[in-house]
DNA sequence: CCGGGGTCCATTTTT
DNA sequence: TGGACCCCGG
């Protein structure tokens, strides 16, 4: 402790803290590369460290920059970041994700790159129907070459920090002839009339606007004095560079990363970003935090024994001062199904144990994988929750609620305008919106404007102009109330006579009460706002997905997904070659994916405290078709002292021997032999069998027998809703096991806590 | 304007 | 296997 600047009058805030996350607090000048592993307390860190700057008044609030990838990693940081300085909020002070900040810099900034500072930010859907609408210009044909492809291209140009004039010729691929390149730069000419940026232009503009106007460099490199990023290996080349001229010339820049937690390189990370951090940055100080506070040294040992096979690492070394734990438990299923039930009766043991759903997560290699799962949980009642799908602002009835308001915000939003000037239907079909184009395209007139010109004259049928007309003035009327209306109370004045609000109501279909609780959802989030513009730039660049009601629920979600989060007990199932590592991600990377993988594998045990209980099936479906499947590689790769081993009987027969049990040394011996006395008793707790036999295919029959067979809320006939499935009438009543068939998806076993009686269901 | 039926496809996801 | 998407018929 002596060796730092606080050792005689150490700030009280230091206390508590090792020794390397001190270096990480108080080393403030230059570049600072903190190699945080998992659990090794990195926020903390992090956040002292910004505490730090302002109590030894090195820095003023607005003096520093402190970046994040994920709306919740700034949330989080934020919420830290007062709790400590005992402040009501952090408001104001430039803490955020790359986009948002971005996007702030480019409000001040925006005539320089051509754009209005109340320029509109496209979503990846707004993006779509803009490429598909430059294509079409170009006449293109979208069956041979889908826009979808286009958006991709252009994103990892714009992730690599390409502007139309900067992509190189060797980055042009095939598309549309080789014509790609042309219709980014078409789209990037749209973009500025339309007054609108998408995601990655946040980004690049900002580049454009460094690079050309050095004096407005300047002023931003003087402004912020002192840089602070999270999770640097997840950081794109674009990002890279926007650091880079934010951070000159003093380079007061501390990232904090972790390159084994590096899973992004798909989406354009680039993990050489923090593998050449110290080249970037010559006087570079590297602190690593590797005691972790986090996990067992059972699971710090399998996980570091797995990550140890990866090449090109910056290296650390997590330890523990903590409880040794138990072996990883790894357990072999004959197929899907079986891994299911088993990962369900190994909830229920721990939960009879009085263990918390809440602390339980099951993670998975890809999003297909939850639904196995899911059946298997609804048909036992287990809750359940799934993480992913959707955000909040990509659905549907959202991006329409936001088209209304934005087109009460900015008239000429095409996009908007044709997003809903048909929804509900209102008799504006392709022809008519074909006419306002053509009016538009040859006046240089916004869709609105031209519209307005068309209703004057008698090119448009009466069929046509009466609704037209009419819907053109209740945008009127509304934008006129803006100023005199609350906005929650507008929008939700503008959802109804719309008719929006009634098209929903009167859906009958499963998702549409949902909806109409998104588009309620929706109106009470803009009550936070003081104004509507600054809704919309809430709603485009911040707006999360809803957290559903936590509590005692299991948590299923995809190992990408699980970063930064922590549970007492983690499932890893589908541990198998193919799908973990993935053989798209082989065949496609080849070493690079392999230990990308690798490091997915890494990241989903070290999200476990206390255990991780990883599993795999000899036969899996996949596309429709059985097959076998392997063991994963990486089971192998656990050092055998942190795994414990066990498998139903008979996963692998003599195919399996013959193809070569060898080359996974540790899987010859499956089967009997390896079996723990605790696993004994497991399986004779599952099976309700004796120990050796084979496993029975579940008990239930057993269960069945042992409840009544009738339920005073249901009889067979009675009409029910179910949250997942729908209506559906009751065809079978076994106590709380019920038999139900959905209108929508057929028969299912559903326990009836899981449903309720139609009546109720509104 | 809807829905039925055929076709094609099939990691990971943020902003 | 199942979903997303498109086309066509009523």
């Amino acid at each position: 402790m002596t060796s730092y600047a606080f050792s005689f009058d150490e700030p009280p805030y230091l206390a508590g803290l090792n020794e390397a996350q001190r270096a990480a607090v108080v080393s403030l000048d230059g570049a600072v590369l903190l190699l945080a592993g998992a659990g090794t307390g990195k926020t903390r860190a992090l956040t002292t460290r910004l505490a730090h700057l302002l109590w030894s008044e090195r820095a003023r609030p607005q003096e520093i920059l402190a970046v994040t990838f994920t709306n919740k990693a700034a949330r989080e940081m934020k919420e830290r970041v007062a709790a400590l300085l005992k402040l009501p909020s952090v408001e104001g002070w430039w803490l955020g994700t790359f986009h948002s900040l971005a996007a702030r810099i480019l409000r001040q900034e925006a005539e320089a790159v051509g754009l209005k500072s109340n320029f509109t930010i496209l979503d990846s859907d707004d993006q779509l129907r803009l490429l598909k609408q430059v294509m079409a210009a170009e006449n293109i044909d979208e069956k041979a070459w889908p826009a979808k492809v286009l958006r991709a291209v252009i994103e990892q140009w714009k992730n690599k920090g390409y502007t139309p004039d900067l992509v190189p010729a060797s980055e042009v691929g095939d598309f549309a002839r080789g014509r790609s390149l042309h219709l980014y730069s078409a789209y990037q000419e749209r973009l500025l009339t339309l007054n609108a940026c998408d995601f990655g232009d946040l980004l690049l503009h900002n580049l454009t606007l460094f690079r050309m106007r050095p004096e407005v460099a300047q002023r931003w490199q003087q402004r912020f004095r002192y840089l602070l990023v999270d999770e640097y290996q997840d950081t794109n080349v674009a990002q890279y560079l926007w650091l880079r001229l934010l951070a000159m010339p003093q380079n007061n820049i501390c990232c904090v990363g972790d390159d084994d937690q590096s899973i992004y390189g798909w989406r354009g990370a680039e993990v050489e970003n923090i593998l050449r951090f110290e080249k970037d940055f010559p006087d570079a100080k590297v602190i690593r935090l590797e005691r972790n506070y986090r996990s067992t040294a059972a699971i710090l040992g399998a996980a570091s024994g797995l990550i140890a096979r990866n090449e090109g690492r910056l290296g650390k070394t997590l330890w523990t001062e903590g409880d040794p734990g138990e072996p990883v438990r790894i357990q072999g299923l004959w197929d899907g199904e079986a891994e299911a039930r088993f990962v369900g009766e190994e909830i229920e043991g721990l939960q009879r144990e009085g263990h918390s759903l809440g602390e339980i997560a099951i993670l998975v290699r890809t999003g297909a994988q939850t639904r196995e799962f899911e059946e298997r949980f609804v048909t036992i009642g287990l809750p359940y929750r799934v993480i992913g799908g959707p955000r909040f602002y990509e659905r549907q009835e959202v991006r329409d609620g936001l088209a209304y308001l934005r087109l009460l915000q900015s008239p000429d939003d095409d996009l908007a305008f044709e997003r809903i000037c048909n929804k509900p239907r209102r008799g504006l079909g392709e022809a008519a919106l074909r006419a306002l184009h053509a009016t538009a395209r040859s006046g240089g007139l916004s869709l609105f404007a031209a519209a307005r010109q068309l209703v004057g004259t008698d090119e448009l049928r009466a069929q046509t102009r009466r609704p037209l007309k009419a819907f053109l003035d209740s945008v009127d009327r509304w934008r006129d109330a803006l100023a005199a209306t609350s906005h929650p109370e507008l929008a939700e004045i503008v959802l109804e006579e719309s008719g929006y609000l009634e098209m929903w109501r009167s859906d009958r279909s499963i998702e549409a009460p949902g909806r109409l609780e998104n588009l309620k959802a929706l109106i009470e989030a803009l009550a936070e706002f003081d104004t509507l513009a600054g809704f919309l730039e809430h709603v485009a660049l911040v707006m999360d997905n809803l957290e559903e009601v936590g509590g005692e629920q299991v948590t299923l979600m995809t190992l990408h997904g699980a970063k930064g989060l922590e549970y007492d007990t983690v499932f890893l199932p589908g541990w198998e070659e193919g799908l973990f590592p993935n053989q798209r991600a082989l065949d496609e990377q080849g070493i690079r994916g392999l230990e990308e993988e690798r490091r997915l594998a890494y990241v989903g045990l070290t999200r476990a405290r206390k255990r991780a209980i990883i599993s795999f099936a000899a036969n899996r479906r996949l596309y429709g078709s059985w097959g076998a499947s392997l063991p994963s590689r990486f089971l192998d790769e656990i050092p055998e002292e942190h795994k414990r081993m066990d498998s139903d009987q008979g996963l692998y027969g003599a195919a399996y021997q013959a193809w070569g049990g060898s080359s996974f040394g540790s899987f010859d011996a499956w089967g009997e032999t390896r079996r723990s006395p605790g696993m004994e008793r497991a399986r004779a707790r599952r099976s309700g069998g004796s120990a050796g036999s084979p496993p029975v295919i579940e008990g239930e029959a057993r269960i069945i027998e042992s409840v009544p067979r009738e339920n005073p809320r249901y009889r067979v006939g009675t009409r029910v809703f179910h949250q997942k499935f729908g209506y559906g009438s009751v065809s079978r009543v076994e106590g709380e096991r019920l038999t139900i068939a959905f209108d929508q998806t057929g028969e299912k076993k559903v326990v009836a806590s899981f449903v309720k009686p139609a009546a109720e269901a509104g």
